[in-house]
DNA sequence: CTTCTAACA
DNA sequence: TGTTAGAA
């Protein structure tokens, strides 16, 4: 449990951040905006990164160079507990609720997806394909 | 010099 | 997402 502290404890600033994930300020303020990641604050107002942060940002970077967007991503890092028929997903600026497969299994395949590059014998979760988990 | 917020030829 | 202005 003292790996834990140390993990969450706020050491870097946004540039050290955006090397160690190759993200652009921009990207990780807008990430953060989304509340993908919850970054510590100065007693100036300035962010502070803890190892916890970083890991997180790197699995952001992940699921975008594969496509996935904010809806998405908060799908596999929030993965909602209970097996619930409905999503929210944002199209276009339209936010509509759509019967999907349980969260559960969507995190498990996302995840899945997320580590090995490949998934049993479907379709791929990017973007344009996303909507073919939905009927 | 680095980071922050807000806004868009 | 990039970029920029103005402030801290």
């Amino acid at each position: 449990m003292a790996d834990e502290i140390r993990r969450n404890m706020a050491l870097f600033p946004i540039g050290i951040v955006m090397k160690l994930t190759d993200l652009s300020a921009r990207q990780i303020r807008y990430y953060e905006q989304h509340n993908l990641i919850v970054p510590a604050r100065t007693s100036g107002n300035q962010r502070l990164f803890s190892f916890n942060d970083v890991e997180r940002l790197l699995e952001i970077k992940a699921l975008i160079d594969k496509g996935v967007n904010i809806a998405g991503i908060k799908q596999v890092m929030n993965p909602m507990t209970k097996e619930s028929t409905e999503a929210t997903v944002i199209t276009h600026d339209t936010e509509e609720k759509r019967k999907v497969l349980t969260d559960s299994q969507l995190y498990r395949m996302l995840k899945q997806q997320l580590v090995t590059g490949k998934r049993p014998g479907q379709v791929s979760l990017i973007q344009g394909e996303l909507s073919r988990f939905f009927k």
